[in-house]
DNA sequence: TCGGTACTAGAATATGTATTCTAGAATGTA
DNA sequence: TACATTCTAGAATACATATTCTAGTACCGA
């Protein structure tokens, strides 16, 4: 049939990812692509419609690479365990995965959303979906059915702004998160969710 | 003398400082800029030599006005005074500051610093300087001098971190940080800066 | 071996924005 | 009132990069 693809989708990509996370988003630019890849430009409009769908995409693949540990993290039966694991693994999965980890933090879905094409509205709308339900579960199992948005805002406060946070000053400096970086995020953890178990929240 | 200016740098800053905050970096053109203000874009280039300058001025205009509070919380005779200060100070100066906030969330010094003009490589190299310092001395202060870098790291956890990271979730939303923002440094604050104190760290 | 298909190839073009340029205007001072 | 100075004005230009276009190419199945 046809003539089979000498550059794949994952190829492109991962093309670009490595000029991302180290050039920054303006290093990818199309030519770059293709350069790194010693592909002609055509090539990467043949498989990408615009250089906006491109690295959307990219976001989209990396997100997704994480939210699957994320996800399976939260499901340990032990509810403590479960947290424990799902914050844990936000650094673990940092770590393994430094460039990845730094497209994800030099994109925000909320600021990129909008000059991307309707292609992907909607897969970008409810791509966090999945991981705010196991999250808000979680906080049920937690608290009970009627958990307040304070309690909510406590188990996202420490399942991932406070790993997120732990991993970034490291990013930021092209290294992966040392060991502390875990025993932060675990005190953390423990002082003010699971710690505060007890008090009236 | 010369005729008096109808744009002062400040006022071109803070057009610039609008855009940026509501529409991201790239909002930020110099057309942009000057259109807001009513202003020719001859009157933008007669005081910033170019586009980077002025992101650049903007940027640190902004972390300066940030510092200047963080560091006098810092000063505080008390030692867990000072940290809670300042930890605290850092939600309440983005609770007040959104538009700034969203510069500093938006912008980052390392990834920047190598596309502005030699003109500010020195600034920004030194730029945190003043913030390290004092940090360092809290650190000093609160484990003896020969504070390990695990102490340290402990302490720009719970005192820029932590507070960062509270504060970017609410402001993606475009929100002021609500006042559980404040109790979520000042929990985390406490179990892992004070009440760490009396393990062997 | 031939034809159809999807791909490679990279030169040519379009586009958006930064930057420059030249002219003119407004002010205080001599 | 004339001049020096610094600013306003916005049209013209430069530039970088995304995107398009037109050929040509390699494989597969008939």
């Amino acid at each position: 049939m046809p003539r089979p693809a000498k550059f794949t989708e994952d190829q492109i990509l991962d093309s670009a990812l490595r000029l991302v996370a180290t050039g920054g988003p303006g290093a990818a630019t199309i030519a770059g692509i293709a350069g790194l890849l010693g592909a002609p430009v055509g090539s990467i409009y043949h498989r990408f419609r615009s250089r906006d769908l491109l690295l959307a995409r990219l976001w989209i693949r990396t997100i997704k690479d994480f939210q699957k540990g994320f996800l399976e993290a939260l499901e340990a039966d032990d509810l403590d365990e479960a947290a424990l694991g799902a914050a844990l693994y936000n650094v673990e999965w940092t770590r393994e995965h430094l460039e990845e980890a730094r497209v994800l933090l030099l994109y925000r879905r909320e600021e990129l959303a909008e000059r991307w094409p309707e292609e992907l509205g909607g897969e970008l709308a409810t791509i966090n979906a999945d991981v705010e339900v196991a999250v808000k579960n979680h906080a049920v199992m937690r608290y009970g059915k009627g958990v307040s948005a304070a309690a909510l805002r406590r188990v996202v406060f420490t399942l991932v702004d406070v790993p997120y946070a732990v991993g970034r000053r490291h990013l930021i400096n092209g290294e992966p998160p040392p060991p502390l970086a875990d025993e932060l995020v675990a005190e953390t953890l423990w002082c003010v969710l699971i710690g505060a178990r007890s008090s009236g929240i």
